[in-house]
DNA sequence: ATCGTACAATTGTATAGACAATGAAAATTG
DNA sequence: CAATTTTCATTGTCTATACAATTGTACGAT
């Protein structure tokens, strides 16, 4: 029994009700057909205008479309009518890192389907992504890509929830939330950080620094590379040439260590910098200090991050497929929103060494 | 007569055109009473469904709120086709150049408001300006902040007339557009380059190459500052020294110049950059051929871009308040939203000089 | 094969009438 | 006067019926 006679909510609602949930369990699906007024009429017992009434609404709500002469059918997206053809894009700042180059990329494949992107920087601060998630949501947007903020992952769990109780698709980009069931695109920072060591050491580096934030589990991952790489050749691990933080990016660290790591001239032959953002620090800290790179000491990178000015220094470094992951990101979330994805999709990204003079030969041959 | 029954578009539809009308041409005012269904019926002698139909519809539109035993009544907000607080961005491209810096300035000011950002890239090109503007106006932005493409007046103009046809308001950042009674915020780019030229003087240069592209106003006016500053120096005007170019930001054309320029340093003894990126492209050149900056030659550039990554060189350059333009460009906006403002805004932002080490005295004391 | 025409299925528009539910206001009661 | 009950205008739900408009399909003529 569709519905009852006797129940004190109205029978249009129940036809609705019962109409939406057999297209929310998908025994109506996209694109099909559901009965027809008259065949409602057979089956329910109700008169015609009751049927209507239950289909307007279900139209209206966007789950249903009709089509004169052809019948009434279920909506491709399936339901949420309101929802915009927006996409947020919920970043550290613009102006900085790798950021631009992302969110080029989302523009871009938003802009392919139609979809327009709105901006949101949070300085890495809950408090402002939070915000943001207001403001994105009380525009309706379809989809957001976010990238977490610095703040503990409890936190940027609570702002994905926020997106998930409306149905909207969030795709994590770059930074992960570790043990978490959500759709991602990031990049292979283990592999990428264990193919620079590995390069480091066949050129015969042996005693090579690290500096990074633990922060991110980004930088965590580049940290394991490395290790990794230094087991699998036997190399120990020394502490006291690794300078790790748990902040967000502080160019005063950073020079701080740079300064350190290059004093140890002696103890050390190669730096790996957490990122390129670092690498040129500390290239800044060695010309001050009239160390030569790669002469007296090697570094290498991690980003390979476009520089707006033309650079006169010339970097080893890994380079990470960002605008591409922008592009990912969105196509995911388009296919979430077709309905299209079910399983949880977590893309991991291949980086690319790209080989420039800032490392030299030590070998001993 | 409120329905016409020979017509052949639908009575309720009639009604509800009509309803619709009254209440936006304020006949009906917000939190009024509409007339009852029994007192339609009398009026327009249609049957009560055909009347409940219309009205349903309108109360799905935004336009009615129903409430049982008090009546049908008018709903405070106009209706839905309300602009939202939506700023849309339109710039070249987010990863180059002063954009994110602009987008950044918008944003911020933007989210004081409650207002959400859209950002546009349109790679100078019309076509995907017009893209957006569509865009833009289906999610129905409330206003806009434009830079011009680096296509022709004209066509940039057919961009902006599509918003003021829908009441946006709009704003043109950093590009102008002569001749045109439009908002904008700019910087005083011929002071500016009046300035920085008058200071190569002062230091004993007298014969200073420059380049830059003739396709944006700002460019050139930072040739007519130029100019001035040497006519008023009684220095002529060496059109031999001078390279212009009519396109946007031609990467090989300026490595190219720089070649001519660098090679010619017997004639010349200091360049202008018509902006940093030009300036830095110089640099690289100047390294390769093993020429200095500053000994050899002096540069100058325009605009003190802030660096994403550390920078070695050390340009003397002039400083244009970006961040500034974008504030100030969305304060505009949302005082036209207000209606606090009638007149037309145009702002004219000071840049200031900022002294670095890329040019030398040649004063012959 | 192509074009036009007729047919039929389905939703769209419209009418007439009945009773239910709601809840503010009026009437009644304590 | 306060608490309550009743009233009743108004919208909400529902049935039954009729004809209109739209458009894919099938059929027939060219």
């Amino acid at each position: 029994m569709i519905v009852d006679r006797n129940s004190p909510i109205p029978q249009y609602f129940q036809l609705q009700t019962w109409l939406r949930e057999q297209i929310e369990q998908g025994v109506f699906r996209p694109e099909e057909k559901v009965p027809t007024e008259e065949e409602l009429v057979k089956i329910t017992g109700l008169a015609r205008a009751t049927i209507r009434q239950a289909f307007a609404n279900l139209a209206n709500m966007g789950y249903l479309v009709r089509k004169r002469r052809l019948g009434t059918f279920v909506t491709l997206r399936s339901h949420s009518g309101q929802t915009k053809n927006i996409v947020g894009v919920i970043v550290p700042d613009i102006r900085s890192g790798y950021t631009p180059e992302l969110a080029r990329g989302v523009e871009d494949e938003a802009a392919k389907n139609k979809f327009s992107t709105i901006l949101c920087n949070t300085d890495d601060l809950f408090v402002k992504a939070d915000f943001h998630a207001e403001r994105l949501l009380e525009n309706s947007v379809g989809c957001v890509v976010f990238v977490p903020t610095a703040a503990p992952d409890e936190k940027n769990r609570i702002i994905i929830e926020k997106f998930r109780k409306r149905d909207v698709p969030i795709v994590l980009a770059d930074r992960l939330i570790p043990n978490m069931d959500i759709d991602y695109v990031t990049t292979d920072n283990f592999e990428g950080a264990y193919g620079l060591t590995k390069y480091l050491i066949e050129k015969g580096h042996t005693r090579i620094g690290i500096t990074l934030s633990t922060l991110f589990n980004t930088e965590r991952l580049r940290l394991e590379g490395y290790q990794k790489a230094l087991a699998d050749s036997n190399i120990p691990y020394d502490p006291t040439i690794v300078a790790l933080n748990d902040g967000p990016f502080n160019e005063k660290y950073y020079l701080q260590v740079a300064r350190t790591l290059l004093a140890s001239e002696k103890k050390i032959s190669a730096i790996f910098a957490g990122h390129d953002r670092i690498a040129y620090l500390i290239y800044t800290v060695a010309q001050k200090l009239g160390i030569s790179i790669p002469n007296d000491i090697s570094l290498v990178g991690y980003d390979d991050l476009h520089p707006t000015i033309p650079n006169s220094v010339s970097l080893t470094t890994m380079h990470q497929p960002i605008y591409e992951m922008g592009q990912e990101s969105l196509k995911i979330l388009i296919s979430r929103i077709k309905g299209e994805t079910t399983t949880t999709q977590q893309i991991v990204l291949k980086s690319h060494f790209v080989e420039r003079t800032s490392v030299i030969s030590r070998k001993s041959t």
